[in-house]
DNA sequence: TTTTTATATTGCAATATTACGATAAACATT
DNA sequence: AATGTTTATCGTAATATTGCAATATAAAAA
């Protein structure tokens, strides 16, 4: 065992989960808090920022894009980042959705 | 390796990367989407609901009640679980603070 | 063209997660 | 007390993640 059994549930349980995963991460919440503070977001930036090694970073972008949480695009010498909105609807929308139900049925433990 | 340098990290960050880590199983998100539909929730119930089987379930409301996501209470011979409120709260703030940063500033690639 | 700079990939070791059978624990029922 | 029901824990195998040194790749600068 140790694979998730994917097949198992449905499109939108694994889509968000595979969102939230990406986000399980303090270094990915960190590369995502420093995009949305300096709006601008080359790579050497966000390795200069993170207390990891230049592959560690690169691998952890590499899962915030698969998984549509970043952009990045090819900017001469280096690659910006930045914030892909689609990604963070999706869990916003999540979100919202289970406190809409909260306020109408209160919690019963 | 293989294990996360969380003390490099601040306590927020490593705070809501273990609440999206904890949402980061689809079977984790089918456990608070039945919660939120049925809102009476005996394990028993959701073991039913779920394609694994019961050792598997109770480990993975473990997590979902250790990370802040669900609350349990004893209930005769049974156990009944439900949303904890507070942690799902924190998210929506996180997910709410990206979109509200995102319409002042726009993406640059 | 050679060298430098910036990022990605490979390979690998350490650790974590996922899943379940077997079993324990705790309470309810008989 | 004995039995059944419900949930948790233990043990363990399979797989995934984390992290980095070494190396590759690709564009810029010299």
């Amino acid at each position: 065992m140790g694979a998730t059994k994917t097949d198992h549930f449905t499109e939108t349980q694994n889509e968000l989960s595979m969102l939230a995963k990406a986000l399980g991460h303090p270094a990915r919440i960190a590369i995502i808090e420093h995009l949305l503070k300096v709006n601008a977001c080359i790579c050497g930036d966000i390795v200069n920022e993170l207390p990891l090694s230049q592959p560690t970073v690169s691998q952890h972008l590499k899962e915030l894009k698969s998984a549509g949480l970043i952009k990045g695009s090819i900017e001469g010498n280096s690659i910006c980042y930045c914030i892909n909105e689609s990604g963070f609807e999706k869990i916003k929308s999540f979100s919202e959705q289970v406190s809409a139900h909260l306020e109408k049925k209160n919690s019963c433990c």
